[in-house]
DNA sequence: TTGTATGCGTTATCAT
DNA sequence: ATGATAACGCATACAA
């Protein structure tokens, strides 16, 4: 029950006006706290009777009107341009604290024609990585005053075309995308129409746009070459969907690894999942069957590895009777004492390189497109 | 470089106007092909060209002028509203298809008074769980034209009441909260707004609001009847935040347990961490530091549970010497051979839950608040 | 069935 | 230094 003395504030602000709190009889804390049959304490019933329909509803007159100013001088104490002296700036402050009023976004948004907000489009929201990725980069709009529009397109282009029009129907000023590898002529449409496109983990060959991902071809290369020197020679590869330039280039790069150690291709030992852990399981039930299976896999990405695992188990194989390099963090590597070594990535540097290019970009840098390469490294598992 | 016979469009839209393709010499070519220096085949090259300046500019009086109708006729064709003859219609339609226009949604907004944007504050963008409740509520509000915007208040209290001015600001319909524990006036002063407020995951004690969570004291309470059915007697508890609702949840629940089992409370064996990882690792530490270590521990969450056991690979404890019940999906466990039991969470139903209370919240139900509990499983590691 | 005109809440341009 | 007012792009009440 609200009790007249706990009150931290002087007044209520009621549909009746201001009352004095210090002064309420228990009688009135009774009223007040049948007022919506919650039992609360005095500071919080407080705002709460306050707020009411406040909040939301006013607009920048009621202001003007309430500080006996014009709408003008509102709008120049709120946005700190023009002149204004320094009374008056004073006193409307004090009304807007007072009122508690907040400047709607959307016509600001509407008359300035600058939404301030950015599009992110990603593959998998509940992914990790991409959530690292993504964290960075709001921090960053955020210090800057731009808003963040996530859309998950579950590596559906589909869904990703309706992503997009969704966010140019919004109009985002720039678009950060990890695309499914579909929808190139939109995204190109959209980069055509002054929107900043930045494209992040997942490159699209021969659209010219600032691009900030890793050196796949590079990490998988040095992969094959650490299985090769720890002497294995049959090796299982795991790859990607070859739509998603990040599977392409990990196959491409474990390849290159093979033939300058001029091991030959294994038609039989290359598989591709698609990124997903059922398909890791089944790829390695699939290697596994073969008439002579490898001693050792290279994986293209985490989801499948633990999939890999989880084969592992079914067949009744123990966990480090194959030795495993994988691309992505595996939370569970470092509790391992499993023959499993990863390319750690960088999601977070990765995030605010983007960050930084993007608000770049926004400030009106109009250099050359740029192409940004993070280089992940091999993290050998401890014998 | 274009060659003219890849075309695969009849027309260049250029600013010159249109060119059909099938025509263009290899000296027109090589004009388009300079145009901004990208070497891209002719069917992007012909997009890139059709779309720039396009998309985003246009306005709804475009429209109506290219096809000789008033502004209202395009915005009712838009809308599906009011009445518009067929031939018309269809005529309406092939020009913004044709021009590829597309509303501004931000005037649209302005102009209905309605954003059709909902709120989302989450303590952890990188945490699997509540992003697996994010995407299943941005499923539903995609379907149903609303967007989110989501924040990440890494469990700032200070950072959560910027993320509410901000969305406020937006002038979000509705808001869904994970909170910190802070902010109760704000939270109260929103919902007092109007804004249907949904807690997800926490509760707020004292505010009337609709909450969706999981019965954190029952599962508490089933963890430690399991553990001393398994005969353990000293337990360590390693619990979470005491300003997070589930945090105190999980610790009354446990301490419900042993008390109905008639096994005293000993101080010594409650830690408290703050649902990180090094917490979990210290706690563990302190737990074997006491003169009489406990066989067994029940850990408020999963990134504690992690801890605790990188602290007993660094303490040299073989994984399995402990018995643990961890509260939260860990995917490794199903992997392990170690004595870890998990309660299960269910982050995507709370999310589908969420989404329809949500949506049905947005179309005008205005009945009494809900509380939806759900109870999380614990299952038992696999001997 | 279609068109005209007004206003949503701001900011910015022009006067004063 | 401050105020009046015209847009921003759209939806809608009202006229025709």
């Amino acid at each position: 029950m609200l009790k007249h003395d706990q009150s931290l504030y002087f007044y209520l602000f009621t549909r009746r006006g201001f009352v004095p709190a210090r002064t309420l009889t228990n009688q009135a804390c009774a009223i007040y706290n049948e007022y919506d049959n919650v039992n609360i304490c005095g500071v919080i019933r407080l705002i709460l009777i306050k707020e009411e329909s406040a909040l939301t509803k006013l607009t920048i007159k009621d202001i003007a009107k309430e500080a006996g100013v014009s709408t003008a001088t509102i709008s120049r104490v709120l946005n700190n341009s023009g002149y204004v002296s320094n009374d008056i700036k004073q006193h409307v402050m004090e009304v807007i604290r007072k009122l508690n009023y907040q400047p709607n976004a959307i016509a600001r948004s509407l008359k300035q024609e600058k939404s301030r907000s950015v599009g992110i489009v990603l593959p998998d929201m509940t992914n990790p990585y991409f959530m690292n990725i993504a964290r960075a980069i709001q921090h960053r709009c955020f210090q800057e005053g731009y808003h963040l529009l996530f859309v998950d397109t579950e590596e559906n282009p589909d869904k990703e075309k309706e992503a997009l029009d969704f966010l140019t129907e919004k109009r985002i000023e720039a678009l950060i995308l990890a695309g499914t590898g579909g929808n190139r002529e939109q995204i190109q449409a959209i980069s055509g129409a002054g929107i900043r496109v930045i494209l992040v983990d997942r490159r699209y060959s021969n659209l010219k746009l600032d691009t900030v991902a890793e050196d796949n071809i590079y990490a998988s290369k040095a992969a094959i070459e650490y299985l090769i020197e720890k002497n294995h020679r049959r090796i299982g590869i795991i790859g990607g969907p070859q739509s998603i330039s990040t599977a392409r280039e990990r196959r491409q790069g474990a390849m290159i690894g093979l033939e300058e150690a001029g091991i030959a291709l294994a038609p039989e030992l290359m598989v591709e999942g698609d990124y997903t852990r059922d398909s890791g399981t089944d790829a390695l039930r699939r290697l596994m069957a073969l008439p002579e299976p490898p001693t050792a896999i290279f994986s293209a990405n985490n989801e499948m590895t633990f999939g890999v695992y989880l084969g592992m188990q079914q067949l009744g194989l123990p966990l480090d009777s194959i030795e495993v390099v994988s691309f992505g963090n595996l939370e569970f590597s470092s509790l391992f004492r499993h023959k499993l070594s990863v390319i750690m990535q960088n999601p977070h540097d990765i995030g605010e390189i983007v960050g930084d290019l993007l608000i770049r970009r926004l400030g009106g840098d109009d250099s050359e497109t740029e192409n940004q390469v993070l280089v992940p490294k091999l993290v050998p598992y401890e014998a």
